[in-house]
DNA sequence: TTGTACGCGTTATCAA
DNA sequence: TTGATAACGCGTACAA
């Protein structure tokens, strides 16, 4: 036999009002800090709200207000180290100006991303932050969002395409360039490159990086050493395998995320090739797992945290919390990148 | 000049209503799936929301039935391998069930877990799901939620005192069981151990399992070779020098995460010691390091994937969606775990 | 400086 | 099976 507990229903301004002797709509003045209440009376008001245990229903004032104080947060997955370092930081400053945080993780279904907008908007998030599916070219969907008055910011995965939303992202060009030319000053002459799907601006961008790198070191490129594909650790084997079992080898791999850079790095190992004398490898992220893998992995730092802070800050300027006046610039906001050299190039 | 964009402000039942030549409260209905619709009727109603691109205002709805449809979820730090795994799991489920996640995070300070639990309550969450901070061993903050029939479900690390909340928690006892037996089994006989402090069910619970083991194996436990620390790196590295630095050196390091025993690993390497001869190590977490580090890193699992999963569920059925009738017991539920067997033990 | 009265959009109750 | 009406708790225009 279950034991049913006593709930206390929870106390109203109404209820702070009575107990205070004071009306409603002073207390409601108190709460949101209005100017015109007399010192006295504030204090009244808050011993009330204190003996009472009265915590503001934010869904009411919601509904009156029309702000939910929650912010939406669509992701592809949460759990992704890089993502959930961007995630760590909004939620912590996102905090720091009294705003929630709901997510979201489309699993890289666009399906799935196209309903959680419909969702949030339902919510009434008072704005959205984004970071697409792999496969998202068409980002009309967050147009109705916009068009009902919620801000977007896209960030890390963002449309090319003009929009009306904020971007922030990674400088990816940069990353995939400071790979690439890190390779051609130490001497590789023959760079492969395994790059994720050029649906996705951000191997777009790195691609280019790598492009311009090779042009200004002379070098050509050879297409049977580029590969676009998910980058899974499963993928990346097998593109290694196929490099390494030509005529011609590559004396160096760019590799656009850790993980295929680590797959790489595991079978050569297991074939018997030393890193980085007999191939060197750059990865893309430093992830955890770059500084621990021996030989330790040549890596591209991203900065989550920065990013995160970056996010928040121009949601803030959005939604009219900031200090500051500025005006938002139509520019995307670009996330520095650094080279991190390790032992494995 | 920024433009200022024309905001179409929602349409609401009311606006559906009357496209439909229908009342409020019959559009209220077919949303919310009642029985008694005409059939009829409700294809008139879905016509008109689809025609008006209605979507309805879950704050209003919120206000009006006492239901958010959301879950609030207070969590030491998002990005922390297995909290991250924990929620992703979470988030895909509840979302299935059609509820929201609204993430806080503590930063392991019980100060700010504190303050998150008055946020969540003015939030109205319909539920909260938390993982303590490592010093939380007062948990009454918490009745306030479960006073307001807020129901509390505790993951992870959770209360060892009696408590309405529900608890769902790793098998502990028996992880730190699994990794000490493991090493008798194989021939260890002076055998460490870096344990976390023991404010926390968790590391109360393995160093149990740790006893138990010993003492099974009729093995002497040497104070010297215990540490009760934060499990960082650095107090890692401290700890595995001073144990390595006296006239007697175990033959084994029992480690509670994995990020310590990786600082014990790379320690013990640069002074020229080999593992798993010289001196054999286990972890717990299974972090994604684990696999990579060489040699690589025997340690315990714990499913997060399940844990998140068996949390959704046991929400389901103190939310009263459960198909099932299930009453739920009183006891915690526990999440098996499973020692991985690598090369470092 | 404070109080009165109304409305935000939805759902629940009751009546038809 | 559907409609009219009140209520959820709060914020704000307006009056005092």
């Amino acid at each position: 036999m279950a034991k049913i507990p006593k709930i206390e229903s929870a106390n109203t301004i109404l209820h702070v009002a009575e107990a205070s002797g004071l009306s409603p709509a002073t207390i409601s003045r108190v709460l949101n800090n209005h100017p015109y209440v007399k010192e006295a009376t504030r204090k009244r008001v808050l011993d009330a709200i204190e003996k009472l245990n009265y915590h503001r229903n934010n869904i009411a004032s919601g509904l009156r207000s029309n702000k939910s104080h929650a912010i939406g947060l669509i992701v592809p997955r949460i759990s992704m180290t890089f993502q959930s370092e961007v995630i760590t930081s909004i939620q912590n400053h996102l905090y720091k100006h009294g705003y929630n945080l709901m997510i979201c993780q489309s699993n890289d279904s666009l399906q799935m991303e196209r309903e959680m907008v419909k969702t949030l908007h339902s919510t009434r998030v008072d704005a959205v932050i984004a970071a697409c599916t792999l496969n998202t070219t068409d980002f009309s969907h967050f147009d109705f969002l916009m068009k009902s008055g919620i801000p977007v910011i896209f960030y890390d995965r963002v449309p090319t395409t003009k929009t009306a939303a904020t971007l922030i992202k990674g400088d990816d060009f940069r990353g995939g360039y400071l790979a690439t030319s890190h390779l051609i000053e130490i001497g590789c002459k023959n760079i492969a490159h395994i790059s994720g799907p050029l649906s996705c601006n951000l191997y777009q961008d790195r691609l280019a990086g790598f492009k311009k790198a090779m042009q200004q070191g002379n070098l050509k490129i050879n297409d049977k050493w580029m590969f676009y594909q998910e980058l899974t650790y499963e993928n990346a084997r097998v593109a290694v395998k196929k490099m390494l079992s030509g005529n011609e080898r590559p004396d160096a791999i760019v590799a656009d995320n850790d993980t295929s850079a680590i797959a790489v790095l595991e079978y050569v190992k297991e074939i018997g090739l030393k890193v980085p004398n007999d191939l060197k490898i750059v990865g893309y992220s430093n992830d955890s797992r770059s500084a621990i893998i021996s030989p330790s992995l040549t890596t591209i730092e991203q900065f989550p945290a920065l990013m995160g802070q970056k996010i928040v800050e121009a949601l803030m300027v959005l939604l009219g919390n900031s200090g500051t006046n500025t005006t938002m610039t139509q520019e995307p906001t670009v996330i520095p990148v650094q080279l991190i050299r390790r032992l494995s190039a």
